[in-house]
RNA sequence: GGGGCGGUAGCUCAAUUGGUUAGAGUACCGGCUUGUCACGCCGGUGGUUGCGGGUUCGAUUCCCGUCCGCCUCGCCA
């Protein structure tokens, strides 16, 4: 085989003259008849151009050039020279060539059924892209996003290695976990009857590895989790997993604001700065959601004190009404001009999409010059005054309304607030922000099952001032968590731990987990609560989004070299699939298909 | 589990009110072509219209069921 001594996609003019040898793929395949036959030919690192010039050529070469065809896998030895036609600006590779004097046909290829082209990839249906993955993985766009993820791996690496972070693995045969996102299970051979589930998150093995005194720990791990996958979410999903001892909320952030810092200079050579915070509730009240994307004003605004002096049936009926302790609500926001894409039809289009929430609709007005036309102006006249002053409002101005149960008019509107933005395209390319969100509330009423929910996860520790109404107020009672947002987007989320057994007992007690089921559950960690824990925190982030945001795609397959469909399946294997009968009599396991 | 969109040539799509032999581009094959680069020109091969059933003289088209893919609500501590 002829010995590589470049990369296509290196090849630079400054080799002019000299004698290479090049490997790839046939991209394409230019016959230009009796004297000239142009082929690029691709690698991992681009295109180059390989001209067989038919007259100066022996015949055998001649002969074997004509057989070549796309996709065929060569290896060409030949003269780096300028290009005698002229420069081809779109390739990197566009000032040179390469005369071939040596053709070696490592594999030939039948007609392939997609082409690894970015051009017209985007038009090839998702379905073909992964059932053919091997294919589409040769695109230089997959091939940047692959080696970007890994730029990104090897960064968190270096970054935390260099902060005295240990890579530990831990186990992905694991106890089932009660709470939380359904597991995946795997039966037991050697334990009849007995199931091991697939880790949804290291949690409560980093934690023990505090407790065993390695100070700081990170795992780039996949986690796996048998819920629904949407086009952000897969069952199977990489998270970067950190964990540190003897540290408190603040030092944690540093370390991991410093990650990304240290990840955007070393990407894009950029400065993120000081990265903000906001609490929960402030994210809540102001942005309707819990990772607010702070590229863009909408803010929304309570107004139900003033809701409250109109006679417009749907406000009066929301704020009679009364959840969890919590009454209704009236929330607007104000969308200034230019809204002219806010039509009277798209407005209408804002109700069928609130319906997706349970909310009812979406009430609109717009302030004129005289005062409020369309929509519900009728109600909103007697109040104008009032709306004006609370909203900022002027002439020009659109407000869409939400009333209902707290939950849902504030989801709703943050939800409706990201739409319209991206409607009105008022969402601002090329930005980076980051934001720090804290204060999380410990638990959430469940209102269906009559108890606490911890909001984050239950190791989660309440923030150090907060100790003193964990027993009295739940509910107020604020946790030492913190979640990184990225324009809109969760990319980590941690907290500091409960490293105190009796805390631990006290969470487990308010979520409604007895003493018993907690030892049967949990038992192995607060057996190792009790024998010197170091207080510890700590965060993950999710990789697959982090890549996501760097390489700019709303799709999480394309991020991931070989994920699966919406059902789970992979269209390459065709897993899952079935087991040979055997399997099954091994593992003591009787399968019945409905 | 619910809602929405889609499935026609290897690929991307079209096909009038239910009506002749289901078309186009591209890919592929053959021929021509000495500076192309999404090469060009000429010709050709290529179809279980996802699958099953129904209505009809006749179904890609209408109806029922089902499978697959995408988006989404629930779900995702």
């Amino acid at each position: 085989m002829l010995k590589r001594t470049h990369m296509c996609g290196s090849l630079r003019s400054s080799l002019v003259g000299q004698t290479v040898t090049v490997s790839g793929w046939i991209n394409t395949y230019r016959d230009q008849g009796r004297g000239l036959i142009f082929t690029d030919l691709r690698d991992r690192e681009g295109l180059c151009q390989v001209v067989f010039d038919l007259e100066q050529s022996p015949a055998d070469l001649v002969a074997l050039a004509r057989t070549l065809r796309r996709e065929y896998v060569i290896a060409v030895t030949g003269t780096v020279r300028v290009r005698a036609g002229g420069a081809n600006p779109k390739l990197a590779t566009g000032e040179i060539e390469i005369v071939a004097e040596k053709l070696e046909l490592l594999n030939s290829a039948e007609p392939p059924p997609i082409l690894p082209d970015d051009h017209d990839a985007d038009k090839i249906g998702e379905e073909t892209r992964l059932k053919y993955r091997y294919i589409d993985l040769r695109r230089p766009r997959m091939q940047h996003i692959l080696r970007t993820r890994s730029r990104i791996t090897k960064f968190a690496r270096d970054y935390f290695s260099q902060n005295g972070f240990l890579e530990i693995e831990t186990p992905l045969l694991i106890k089932t976990t009660p709470e939380g996102a359904r597991d995946f299970i795997v039966p037991a051979r050697l334990h009849p009857g007995k199931w091991y589930a697939l880790p949804q998150s290291p949690q409560l093995f980093k934690q023990i590895l505090m407790v065993a005194g390695c100070d700081r720990y990170l795992q780039i791990c996949k986690c796996l989790r048998d819920e629904d996958p949407r086009a952000d979410r897969q069952a199977e999903f990489t998270q970067i997993d950190l964990e540190m001892s003897f540290v408190e909320r603040e030092d944690v952030m540093d370390m991991m604001t410093g990650f990304a810092r240290g990840l955007w200079k070393e990407l894009f050579n950029y400065d993120i700065g000081n990265v903000p915070r906001m609490s929960y509730w402030d994210a809540m009240e102001r942005y309707g959601i819990d990772r607010p994307d702070t590229r863009y004003g909408l803010e929304i605004c309570d107004v139900s004190d003033i809701a409250a002096k109109t006679e417009f049936g749907v406000f009066k009926d929301a704020l009679a009404k009364s959840k969890a302790g919590r009454k209704g609500v009236v929330k607007a926001i104000r969308v200034p001009a230019p809204n002219e894409k806010l039509t009277r039809k798209v407005l209408d289009g804002y109700s069928e999409f609130a319906k997706t929430f349970k909310a009812g609709g979406i009430p609109f007005t717009k302030l004129g010059a005289n005062g409020f036309e369309t929509g519900i102006a009728k109600f909103c006249e007697p109040v104008k005054a009032e709306l004006i002053e609370k909203l900022g409002l002027v002439a020009g101005d659109v407000v869409v309304f939400a009333a209902d149960h707290y939950d849902i008019a504030t989801k709703t509107l943050g939800e409706l607030r990201q739409k319209i933005a991206r409607d009105l395209e008022i969402v601002p390319e090329g930005k980076w922000n980051f934001l720090w969100v804290v204060d999380f509330p410990m638990f959430d009423w469940d209102d269906d099952g009559k108890r606490w929910v911890a909001l984050h996860h239950p190791f989660t520790s309440p923030n150090p001032d907060q100790f003193g109404i964990l027993g009295t107020d739940p509910g107020g009672c604020l946790s030492a968590g913190y979640d990184l947002v990225l324009n809109g987007s969760e990319i980590a989320g941690g907290s500091i731990r409960i490293h105190d057994q009796s805390v631990q007992a006290k969470v487990f007690e308010l979520i409604g987990l007895t003493q018993e089921d907690a030892k049967v559950k949990f038992g192995f960690l607060l057996d190792a609560l009790k024998y010197g824990a170091p207080p510890h925190g700590g965060i993950a982030f999710g990789l697959d989004r982090l890549v996501m945001h760097i390489v700019g795609t709303d799709n999480i397959r394309d991020v991931i070299a070989f994920p699966k469909t919406q059902s789970g399946a992979d269209l390459m294997t065709e897993a899952p699939g079935p087991v040979d009968p055997e399997q099954l009599v091994e593992t003591h396991v009787k399968s019945v298909v409905p």
